[in-house]
This record gives C-alpha cells, structure tokens and sequence, in this order.
DNA sequence: GTGAAAGCGCTAACAC
DNA sequence: GTGTTAGCGCTTTCAC
C-alpha cells in the first residue's frame, strides 16, 4: 500500500478511499491511484482492513450437513444474495450436533463475522449467551417459533407433518408410516404427523427414526423395515425426499406399484421429485428463499435500515403429483 | 485479553500461549489463566491473530457450482479434512467462469487465505500471475497435465472419455451419443470419446453440448433431442450422472427399454447411480479423495515437511451396472 | 478533497 | 517458563 502510495504521489489513506469510497476522491487523483495499484499489483490485506474497521465483510452459516441435502438451496441462495453485496460466506456444518455447533460458532465471532446463520431453534445455552454478547445479526432458519435469538426465517415443521398426514387419511389411508431423523425438525413433522392421525379414525402410525443421515439407501432399507411390520402401512411419509426416492427405487425392484399398491410422499421438493417415475407427492418448502430472505434481513440490518419484520414464515405447500 | 491477563495476573503473551501452545506453559499457570478466561467469557479476536501471526486458518475452495453437483463430495472431503487440522474452508463458486474465479482469487488472497483450491488448469494469466505471486500453495483438482501451477489431484477425463467409447464400442454400439457441457474438463471426456470412436470402425458421434448447468431436467432434454437425430444412437454417454439420471427417467416415461433399446452411461457415480433402476453404467471417480489429498498435500506444505509428491493421479474406473 | 497520528488486538522475537 | 517491545497493514478521527 506504501508503494501505491508513493507512485501515485498521495497518502496512504488516499489510497485506502479509493478502494473503499472511490466516490469521495477526484477522479482524476482517483485515477492516478487505480493505475499505481495496477502497475504494482497490489492485493489489500483484508485482514488488516477488518482489524481496524471491525468489519469482516464475512458472514458464516451452520448447517447440519452439506451432503446432497435440503440445505444446498439454502447456502446457494444466502451465497449468492450475499455475493451481490461483496460479502463472502464462510460455511460450518455442525453433523447435527449442538456440541459442534457451539464449537464452531465460537471460532465464527472469533473471525468477527458481520453475521450469523443458523439452521434450527435449538441451541446450548453457551451458544446462546454467546451469540447475545456479540451483539451481531444472528438467523436461525428452517424452523420458526415464538422464542428465538434474533431473527428467524422458516416455516412450522409441525404444521407441515399434520398437512401430510391430513392429506393421506382424506386419501382414505389408515395404516400410515413415518421414517425419519432424530433431529429436532424431523421430529416435530413427526408429531404433527401424529396429531393429524389421532384426530382421524382408527389411524395407525408406525414409525422409523434413522440413526443415520437421509440417504437414498437408507430409504431403501426404511422401507424394506416398515413392509415387515404390523399392520403394513399403506402410504408412508418420508421426512426427506432423498429417503422417498430411496424408497422409490426399491418399490420399482420389488414390483410394488406406488401408488396403488403403497403412497410414498416426502419433504422438501428436491429437483429429483418431479423427475423421478413416479413423480413424488411431497411437501414443497423454499430452500432457496430461506437463504435469500436471511441475506436480505442481515444486509438489511448491517446497512442500518429500520427492520420491518424479523421473524419469516415462508410456509410450505404439499404438491400432489403421482407418488401418493 | 488484557482482562483476562490481570485476572490471571499474568501478561498478554502467557495468555496467548495458553491459547496457541498451551504444552509451552506451566500446567498451574495454564489453568490459572483458563478459569479467567471461562470466567471472562473472553473470545480471542482471530482476525488480529492472523494480522500479528500472518496465518489465517482459513482455505479457499473454488468450485464451479454448488449445486447438487459432482464437487460436492470434493468440497466435504476437503471441508472434513481441513476441520481436523482447525482449519476452515471459504467457498466460493464460479459458475464456470474464469473471470469470477479471478475475481474471487483476488479477494481471496486478499483475506490472506493459507491456501487455496481451483477446480481445473484453465485460468486466466492474472489468476495465474496473482496465485504465484502471493506464494501460498496452490491444488488445481479434477484434471491432471503436465503443467499446473503448484500441485495438481485429479485425474484424465481425456482417458476416461477414450476409455468409455471404448467399453461401449465393445459392447457393439455403433451410434453413439455424447451430452455434456461446454467447459473444459467435459469437452476433454468428449476429445477422447470421439477419439475412440475414430479408432474403431464406422463409428458416428452425435453430440449435444449444453449451454445449462447439468440438471435432471437437462439431460431429459438432451436425451429428446438425440432420439430426433439421424443415425439415431443406440447409446449415449452422458457426461455428469445428473443428466444421465434425467434421461433414463425419461426413457421410463416414453417406454424406451434400457439397455436393450438404448444403453445410457454417465459420469462421477453419485450416490443415485446405484440407486436407480436400471443402476447406471457410469465412470467412477473418487470425489471423495480429491478433496482429502488435496488437504493433505496442502497441510503437508504448510507444515514445513518434505513434499514427495505433488501432482496426484487418482485414475478413475468404468462401473457397469445395468444402464449400458 | 486530502493528510497525520493513533490504534485495532494480537503474536514474533528476543530477553530474562 | 514467562515477560517486554515492536510491529502486522490497514482505518478511524480529526485537522486542514
């Protein structure tokens, strides 16, 4: 930057408000100084820059995992929104686990991020208390309640679960199947799932919690799990559309004709789930506009301007296509 | 810090090796200094670490998309690998182009990233001039050659065209199709395809190259457009498992049976490749991998040691299922 | 519109 | 094993 300087002939804070407020310099010293920066090839240390502005331009988000997953939409959308406006984004993903989340989220404001994205409404208290004391622009996505950190951008997982299940019983469906995560959102599909079969009549649930991540096999073997139990549901909803194409699959092997013989129904509205033969029925969330909308209220809030509404229900809605 | 080290009674710098070499400090003095900061609540601030210590902890990966895509498995390898090092991953997507990826180089280096990963050897000279310059190590991945700019993983997508016109050659295909994008490493899977299409006898090579992303919906397209083409191919090699997985979907919906009518094969074995029905013939590449040794090699290099190899040649493999 | 001085919060280097 | 000093490369603040 002393170089810049001295070749353009100005001061070392000149050469800094061209970079960051070319505005508020002459064009024509303004030009004098682009053209040194050029010949000298000068990359500004950001780091230095943040040090002193506190500022990192930097805003990090958690998810649980950055397999093929629900949350891909999500970092694309945030990635993107964030880019137009010069921020980067650093990404964590926690392996469902509160412990590394706290973990990683520690390291986060270490680098002073300007933001945080979250996924979900469940923290450890220490993640808590951390995320309160610095003061930065926190969004937890994905879900949505009464009671959050800052600002929320979701929908009610809850709601989507009775949805589902209100949709199959009116089916005429009354052995249904569950298969799902142990993790907080999954969970609460499942107990609105639930809440939706004990208001129908004579409706059985049974249910299969994963240990492991939602994947394509673990679908296949959900499935496989719940035609051995009694009685043998008749539609089952998979809480990811990546189990339900699993599942899907397997059907097509064994010569189960879906729907007819078994409604399979998923969650999320993957690219695959139009694709597949047969299309799947499932629930349809935004995943992209959660990123986009959690960009929009942290630039918002970082600019300075009066917030309108931070907490975000961006619903969901059950497409129907072929599946169940 | 300066809380923490008179509550610890001890000076800023003991603080910091409790942070950064705790094995340095005398075990009563380290604990002495841990309760203060517990008790403080004290984040050590990274950004001026990195400024004072000139390292950031921090790598950049630039992919060409995020999106549900063959990099994907690449990035976790690396972002998983990186982690048990404490280091952390910047991502930044190009979309294939080299512009951006100057663009992005610069702020990267600008961030003082330690070091950074290019998917690819192709970039523009100021990229290539910038990346020299700053020093830092530098893995370009998914292609090998004989020049890189550092260090190089990945593997021939030349060979691996050749060595699936081959395969379908053999199998006695004699129209062929090939859909791929219009980027560097799918045009050289396309250079050596036609290559063994020349070697063999009376072969003909329809191709389709797309102006899209890869996507489901692509390769549905691309297959419709190669059934209206004369001679129309009695297989096509697709050259991401995405289209190929959309267009046996569409083979399902129009009745075409594959492999019999029509033998499709991809590339990259994403986890659907053996999922679906039929499973897809497809080339084997180890995504995984390519992101673990290029943190390998690079935490190797930062840590100083001997670098016996630098330029990694992973092969690939041809699957065959039961797509072609 | 431009500049000088001070300092962001930490660590390297060297001393003790 | 622990402390002191001097900076890392910028931006802030306040002058002019």
């Amino acid at each position: 930057m002393e170089d810049v300087a001295k070749l353009a002939q100005v001061s070392l804070i000149t050469v800094s408000r061209v970079i960051n407020q070319p505005e508020k310099v002459r064009s024509d010293t303004r030009k004098r100084v682009e053209q040194a920066i050029k010949s000298v090839g000068y990359v500004p240390n950001l780091i230095a820059g943040s040090l002193a502005s506190s500022k990192s331009r930097i805003v990090a988000a958690l998810v649980p995992t950055l397999d093929r997953s629900v949350f891909s939409g999500t970092i694309r959308g945030l990635s993107d929104r964030l880019a137009k406006d010069g921020y980067q984004l650093l990404l964590g993903s926690t392996g469902y686990s509160l412990h590394t989340e706290e973990q990683l989220v520690r390291t986060f404001l270490g680098r002073r991020v300007d933001a945080l994205v979250l996924t979900g409404l469940t923290h450890t208290a220490t993640t808590k208390r951390m995320l309160r004391d610095s003061g930065i622009p926190v969004v937890e996505t994905w879900e949505i309640g009464p009671k959050g950190l800052d600002m929320v951008v979701g929908f009610s997982n809850q709601a989507a679960g009775t949805a589902m299940g209100e949709y199959l019983i009116n089916k005429g469906h009354r052995v249904l199947g569950f298969v799902g995560g142990q993790e907080p959102r999954s969970e609460a599909r499942l107990k609105g799932f639930e809440q939706a079969a004990q208001r129908g009549h004579q409706i059985t649930v049974n249910k299969v919690m994963l240990t492991e991540g939602a994947s394509y096999a673990a679908g296949r073997a959900a499935l496989a799990q719940l035609l051995t139990s009694k009685p043998q549901p008749d539609a089952i909803f998979f809480s990811n559309d990546a189990l339900a194409v699993g599942a899907l699959m397997e059907c097509q092997r064994r010569g189960i004709r879906v729907p007819n013989e078994l409604a399979i129904t998923g969650f999320a509205d993957l690219d695959i789930a139009q694709e597949i033969v047969p299309a799947l029925t499932t629930v349809q969330v935004q995943a992209d506009s959660i990123g986009t909308s959690a960009a929009n209220l942290i630039l918002q809030r970082l600019s300075g301007l009066p917030m309108l509404s931070t907490r975000l229900d961006l619903g969901f809605s059950i497409v129907q296509r072929d599946s169940g």
